[in-house]
RNA sequence: GCGCUCGUAGCUCAGUGGAUAGAGCAGGAGACUUCUAAUCUCAAGGUCGCAGGUUCGAAUCCUGCCGGGCGCACCA
């Protein structure tokens, strides 16, 4: 239970008292300003909005309490100034009388402030009480979904035999998060790779992997060397008029299941996915090889795909291409925007097999929430895709999609870090010298720790500063990558929250204990600090869900982290006496279960010692 | 041209229509015989891109501008 329920519980009735009264006696036929039917469920007291006094004699209407956290108090209650202009009384005689009825308890004190807010000071003993509740269960606050979904998050997508870059960095640490956050919460998910195997461009890699030989081949892609091999592949198709030739027609052979092509290309993607997987083990995201849902996964699909559009009387064959047109779209001339699920030249195009995603994803796999954890340069294009779906019947209530777009991974200079031609940041090399500085650092500033503890210690830390930087902003907009930045340790980073777990663990040595999970007394301010961000850990963790905008869980986290500094400073846990002592105990564990658990939903690890 | 998106302290970023707009970094001043100083405390730092509008109240909602980024037919 929240703290923001439970104070919004407790005022509503009073609220609602209030507003009815007043509304019996002024409430007449020329009231009527708004058609709104003040919604039909009188069980939910806390209503997104304000109802509307529609209630003819003097019943209670629900009156959400508008309590949020504040600066002047602990919470503070809102909703007095906007009845105020309603009720035609002003606000502080509202508030004053909304105290008068409420049943606060021994939960909070409050008082009247300002023009009419209500100030809420929690009771310490209140705050015990509830930190009790949440230490002795397993889930520290977080309340299950109402439906379990079944979810499929597509994400990562990397190209088979093209080097994966920092642009491939966002879509794997959101997505990685994300099934993370989701399975915790008792959703079945789905994993989707949505790997780049097919298409015209294998036509020339299977040409270049024929003239360099094919164990050569095998030995380049398994170093690694990605990108070489296609830039060379490419410089062959641009300047040999006899290589494009057979790259065409090696495209034809393939796309119609020749034997030895698809032997060729099984090789090219073989050596590309153990690539990736050591990629995935080295930024430790979840994914395998049971996730890859390449592209060539559904051409079978794709056929009955493009007949059923047909049927549906959704095709247009235009400028010799099969074309929708979802509604909606218009293109720079203002007319309608294509789909194209069939070239002209009698391939399929990627539209078809965006579409056969849905449908699988929705009738094969039973997915009621599809998540694209993509570019935000395809926005346009998954919109369409998803319109077309909803017109063909394949994504239809309670099945939605959710675009979680991003952006784009910025230089010190402000541009792009991945460049266009050539001068691509390697992500491997990018998260091998993450792991270097941090074992560095660790070195520097624990030089009594061994090389062992330090390799631990520095991947944890490098791989995490990677993770949190990318997680704690907002996802939406571009971020400047700056090593310096993340691995500093202070301010909001992974290493400032692995820190403060560290600490925990250490005062847990010296005690000789591993846990503690006795009652929690509150008497400190920095314990009643530190009780009420613990509180808040569910709705963070709820609200980021909904969302999937990450940095509201490192947000949280991060206050969290200060405020048990904060409380580490001023209150001597070992030190204390007895029962003090005991409770301080059980408050750095649900601290650091906290710690660790929002990091392990967030894919960063917590060691116990830095 | 149309569409999407962003604009908040010197820098990087938060900010669910509510009080004096918050953090961190950098810069300034302090605190280690005391559970990890990879820490903490204090001070300083702002025409919330601009202009209108709605509202008792706008960084937040609406409209129009300005600026940055990204899309807009057979590449994915």
């Amino acid at each position: 239970m929240n703290l923001e329920k439970l104070l919004s519980g407790r005022l509503g009735p009073a609220f609602s008292a209030v507003a009815g009264q007043a509304a019996g006696k002024t409430a007449g036929p020329a009231a009527g300003s708004s058609a709104e039917p003040a919604a039909g469920e009188a069980a939910e007291p806390a209503a997104d909005d304000a109802a509307e006094p529609a209630a003819p004699d003097g019943q209670a209407i629900p009156v959400d309490p508008a309590v949020r956290r504040s600066q002047r108090a602990d919470f503070q209650s809102d909703a007095a100034l906007a009845l105020a202009r309603r009720l035609g009384r002003p606000p502080r005689d509202i508030a004053a009388e909304v105290l008068g009825l409420a049943d606060l308890g021994d939960l909070c004190r409050a008082e009247v402030s300002g023009p009419g807010f209500i100030n809420l000071t929690v009771a310490d003993s209140a705050l015990g009480t509830l930190l009790s509740g949440m230490a002795a269960g397993e889930r520290l606050g977080v309340v299950p979904p109402e439906v379990s979904e079944t979810v499929v998050v597509d994400y990562s997508g990397p190209n088979v035999a093209k080097e994966m870059h920092v642009g491939h960095l966002r879509s794997t640490v959101i997505g990685d998060a994300t099934v993370r956050l989701l399975e915790w919460l008792g959703h079945r998910v789905v994993r989707v790779n949505h790997l780049g195997d097919w298409g015209t461009p294998f036509g020339m890699l299977i040409e270049h992997l024929i003239d360099v030989g094919e164990s050569e081949a095998a030995h380049d892609l398994s170093v690694g060397d990605l990108d070489s091999f296609y830039r060379a592949a490419r410089v062959a198709f641009d300047a040999d008029e006899a290589f494009g030739e057979r790259a065409r027609s090696r495209v034809v052979a393939l796309q119609s299941g020749d034997a030895d092509s698809r032997r060729l290309w099984r090789l090219l993607v073989e050596e590309s996915e153990k690539y990736f997987l050591a990629v995935y083990d080295r930024l430790d995201v979840t994914l395998t090889e049971a996730d890859f849902y390449p592209e060539s996964f559904y051409n079978d699909l794709l056929g009955p795909v493009v007949d059923e559009l047909d049927r549906l009387g959704l095709l247009t064959t235009s400028a010799g291409a099969a074309c929708v047109f979802p509604h909606g779209f218009p293109g720079r001339d203002g007319r309608p925007l294509p789909i194209i699920v069939r070239k002209s030249d009698g391939g399929y195009g990627y539209g078809a097999t965006d579409l056969a995603a849905i449908r699988h994803r929705t009738q094969t796999l039973g997915a009621t929430r599809l998540l694209y954890v993509v570019g935000l340069p395809q926005r346009q294009h998954l919109e369409m895709v998803h319109q077309t779906a909803r017109e063909a019947g394949w994504l239809s209530p309670p099945a939605r999609a959710q675009h979680v777009g991003f952006g784009s991974v910025l230089g010190a200079d402000g541009r792009m870090l991945r460049s266009r031609a050539g001068t691509n940041v390697k992500l491997i090399e990018l998260l091998d010298e993450a792991v270097a500085r941090a074992a560095e650092l660790a070195r520097s500033k624990s030089p009594d720790l061994d090389e062992r503890t330090i390799a631990e210690v520095a991947r944890a830390v490098g791989i995490g500063a990677v993770k949190y930087a990318d997680l704690s902003t907002y996802r939406v907009k571009d971020y400047v990558f700056d090593w310096d930045r993340m691995l500093s340790l202070d301010g909001n980073t992974s290493a400032y929250l692995q820190y403060a777990h560290a600490r925990i663990r250490s005062i847990f040595r010296r005690a000789g204990a591993v846990t503690a999970r006795g009652d929690i007394t509150v008497t400190e301010p920095a314990e009643h600090a530190l009780a009420l961000e613990l509180l808040d850990f569910g709705d963070a963790v709820a609200s980021t869900a909904e969302t999937l905008e990450f940095h509201r869980l490192t947000g949280h986290l991060y206050t969290v982290a200060t405020a048990f500094s904060a409380f580490f400073e001023q209150c001597p846990v070992l030190r204390a006496g007895d029962g003090v002592r005991d409770s301080r105990l059980a408050l750095c564990d649900l601290t650091g279960r906290v710690l660790r658990q929002g990091l392990a939903l967030l894919g960063i690890a917590t060691p116990d010692r830095m």
